[in-house]
DNA sequence: ATTATCTATAGATCTATAGATAATGC
DNA sequence: ATTATCTATAGATCTATAGATAATGC
């Protein structure tokens, strides 16, 4: 059943997408290596061929989908208009109810942030440097005197943009789970 | 070995208390019944007499610590000082390293707000209804024309604080770690 | 010959249950 | 007699490994 070598990196490939998924939807402890393979069409086994260990792979998606989701903020930042337009055009994607409502395709931040501060080394470290770009995307739309306080700024809007998202799909109640987006897009885009 | 009725009162209230801290320290997936069992100093089995199921007793944990937590926010909203003061307080406890550093003994919804996304519906109830002290606390004590405002305020200010208290504890950079902390501690009381 | 994947399994851990035990509370 | 807890275990699932298989790539 050996594959050629273009197709056992395609595979892998695809491991660390599916992972990317599943760790999002479930969480890190939410989802076994014998059913991530199977939704990649592969075999419990031949994960270790790819892997040395089920938290290798949760570093390496883990910096995946930090890069992938980065990269959609930057062309949010390189696009036309002001900086406060692009800012409002961020956090009116980030704030909605469609990001909401897809956890696993959505933003790894809110939904993988927690796991990562109980997660081994590698995991954390992937996450903290994955961060480094959506503080850097936010620190050039913000408005601010300095580099320092654009900086400042920069935090406490994922913060709160993080931490938005994260109560809106905790709760049960659609409206309350509405209002926490609209208020944090109220504040970010007024500021 | 059956003990009286008072002490299998009390044993019920020691299994919810360690959940509760064992839940917040490695999330509802990541302790199992019996490790959580033996913390308590009981055996795995006498689990079944006390709870239906171990999702039964995540939801009255989860009930339980929320319910402890916004009782103390209640001490620091009913302190004195003015209103400001006593928003800086809780925003400054919140935003210290100690709460950062404390996840066990800390804010269930920095701990168990993503969790509670994925778990069946009576967690979430339990969270949901959780929520809500927390969100008259501070819109009492935050500025504002009209309760909408008050309330739009303290939906955005509850998001940042979590996001900021999530995030810190994520990366594994401490100098960053402070810096959201701080970033979002200065956005609150000056606003 | 090398190697990517497969089958099969070890050994640990998970939730939940059944039945035994022994102390309470009538 | 009732019942809170215990021991023991069923059955599922977990991570990881060993060895077989079969196609690639020299």
């Amino acid at each position: 059943m050996r594959v050629s070598k273009e197709q056992a990196a395609e595979n892998r490939r695809r491991i660390v997408e599916v992972a990317g998924t599943l760790f999002r939807a479930r969480g890190v402890n939410g989802i076994g290596v014998a059913d991530l393979m199977k939704e990649a069409g592969l075999t419990h086994g031949g994960f270790y061929g790819h892997f040395a260990s089920k938290d290798d792979l949760a570093a390496e998606a883990c910096a995946s989908v930090m890069a992938k989701t980065a990269q959609r903020w930057g062309t949010f930042a390189d696009g036309t208009g002001t900086p406060d337009d692009r800012l409002a055009a961020i956090a009116g994607f980030y704030l909605s109810a469609a990001h909401r409502d897809a956890p696993a395709s959505g933003c790894p931040i809110a939904t993988l942030g927690i796991d990562a501060a109980r997660q081994d080394g590698p995991v954390r470290r992937a996450f903290t440097e994955g961060l480094r770009p959506f503080l850097e995307v936010l620190g050039r739309l913000v408005p601010g005197r300095s580099k320092a306080a654009q900086r400042e700024k920069a935090l406490a809007t994922l913060s709160a943009m993080v931490g938005a998202v994260i109560l809106a799909r905790a709760v049960d109640d659609p409206a309350l789970s509405d209002d926490i987006l609209a208020a944090v897009k109220a504040r970010i885009t007024a500021s």
